[in-house]
RNA sequence: GCCCUCAUGGUCAAGCGGUUAAGACGUCGCCCUCUCACGGCGGAAUCUGGGGUUCGAUUCCCCAUGAGGGUACCA
């Protein structure tokens, strides 16, 4: 059986749509499951839309997912050069067999011959006499297009999308050079996957109706066209709840945004992998060897399907929940701006509280932010019914603990939990009656991100005694 | 306008002629618990509509509708 050989051939526009990362995966995956090879082509055909450094995003996307490829620009190979913009004489060379069999013509319309109200592609410059355009191609700009033969039909099949058939009148005289010489990316496409001995593409559903026009170029070549699979568009919900094209203004659209904003590569590729594709099986989970191990085509999903970022934010708290302590502490580093800095020094302990509970690092400044944000607060948070706590009980267990807490030299989670529950058995009353006006009290808020004591010790000793004594002054007054 | 494609809960999805139509996220309730989170248990929620074919359609065919894409000297 042929080699599998897969490609990924991002435009270089400067960021990594999520969409095209999920392709680059699809197309790895793929290549990996059957031992074959995953390439690395760079379309920069398009001038206009050069990006400084763009290509170093891709390398870096690539490296931060282990996508590795194993021939590129950057590590060469048996076909090189991979970049379009430096195989320039070898698409025009092709191009010009296309115009000499017949299967191509040279085209010098100006490119708003066409008018806006008719669609799709007219002129009759491919029946010019040949001493006409000779004489033209002198003197005049031009572009050379695909002849679509007319009244045929077209078939082919996709492994995805079954077996399809077009009726060539369909189809326009597309552009393969451009007056600059330079490829169209449905030309240069076509040129390069053959050239480079591809034999599985996998791209995005958009191009599924161009397809036809490149099974013309590949019998107009007498090449053998590589199996292809289409994978579906990922869409992004709209407040009014339509969707569209997952784009900006649904959130972070690019990995480097979604690395950002707190998210895991892994989770990011987990999450991907099962948009638009299925294992068949109840587990979501997998790692990018389980992933390869599984891959295959008729996983694939032909419709659209919506990006759901609180699904992605489940998994990415999968992966954290999964990270050694040392893991988590050296990567939430980077994310630790915006938290108090009594959070900061204590890092090393706040970090396996904060751990557990988010879904993404963003969340860090935010999860202990009121630990520095203390003001009065509503005395009614002291009232718990399933403790029975009352405005008076509450300040009760203030007075009784405060002294306590005051002589308590190892300021420790332990201790302090420590003298909570003795005085709790002491009195017979349950263990949150007592740690519950504490915690309240430490950090002036209901909901916290960890108990009484973890809370007091984070916020320190002459911090924590303030606060107590500040609430049961305030609860005095109120008794 | 023309062409292509798709259509299972709010979302991701399994299903490939006979099923109580999996599972996950989210959501709701309960349990656990000093709060939250985690965890455990349970609930609500899906086959776009209409025609066929068939003993029987979510599943096959046709039409309609909706959605996406193409119709670029962009990819």
């Amino acid at each position: 059986m042929e080699k599998v050989r897969t490609r990924f051939a991002p435009s270089p526009t400067g960021y990594m749509h999520i969409g095209n990362l999920r392709t680059a995966l699809y197309a790895y995956l793929y290549a990996r499951h059957y031992g074959g090879t995953f390439v690395l082509r760079i379309e920069d055909t398009d001038q206009k839309r050069f990006v400084e450094g763009a290509t170093e995003v891709i390398y870096e996307t690539l490296k931060a997912t282990g996508l590795r490829h194993d021939e590129g620009p950057d590590i060469g190979g048996p076909y090189a050069p991979y970049v379009q913009s430096e195989r320039k004489a070898i698409y025009e060379e092709y191009a010009k067999k296309l115009v000499e069999s017949g299967h191509a013509y040279y085209c010098f319309c100006k490119k708003d011959d066409t008018d806006e109200e008719s669609y799709g592609h007219h002129c009759d410059c491919a029946s010019l006499a040949p001493e006409i355009v000779k004489e033209k191609l002198k003197s005049e700009s031009y572009v050379i297009r695909q002849k679509i033969p007319r009244g045929q039909k077209v078939q082919l099949h996709d492994e995805v999308f079954g077996d399809i058939v077009v009726d060539t009148d369909t189809l326009d005289d597309q552009v393969l050079l451009k007056s600059d010489k330079l490829p169209t990316y449905n030309f240069a496409n076509v040129i390069d996957d053959h050239l480079m001995n591809i034999t599985h593409v996998i791209r995005g559903k958009e191009y599924i109706s161009s397809a036809p026009k490149y099974e013309l170029l590949y019998e107009a070549l007498g090449w053998k066209s590589p199996v292809t699979m289409h994978v579906s568009t990922i869409m992004g919900q709209n407040p009014d709840g339509s969707v569209s094209k997952l784009s900006k203004r649904h959130g972070s659209v690019s990995f480097a945004q979604l690395v950002e904003a707190g998210y895991l590569p892994e989770a990011i590729l987990n999450y991907t992998a099962l948009l638009g594709w299925s294992p068949k099986m109840e587990r979501e989970v997998f790692s990018l060897a389980e992933l390869i191990e599984l891959f295959t085509a008729d996983g694939l999903v032909k419709a659209d399907c919506v990006f759901d970022y609180k699904k992605l934010a489940w998994m990415n708290s999968i992966y954290i929940s999964k990270l050694s302590h040392e893991e988590f502490l050296e990567y939430s580093k980077k994310f630790l701006e915006g938290a108090p800095s009594f959070v900061k020094d204590k890092w090393e302990f706040a970090s396996s509280l904060a751990q557990g509970r988010i879904e993404t690092f963003g969340e860090i400044g935010e999860l202990f932010k009121f630990l520095e944000d203390y003001k009065d607060f509503d005395l009614s948070l002291f009232e718990n019914k399933k403790n029975k706590l009352t405005l008076e009980a509450s300040l009760n267990v203030l007075k009784d603990l405060y002294p306590q807490f005051e002589k308590l030299e190892d300021w420790s989670v332990e201790n302090l939990n420590a003298i909570a529950s003795n005085y709790a058995e002491g009195r017979g009353i349950k263990l949150g009656a007592s740690m519950w006006p504490p915690r309240i009290a430490t950090a002036g808020q209901m909901v916290t991100p960890g108990g009484m004591g973890e809370m007091m010790y984070l916020v320190g000793k002459e911090e924590t005694l303030k606060r107590l004594r500040r609430s049961i002054e305030r609860l005095e007054k109120e008794v």
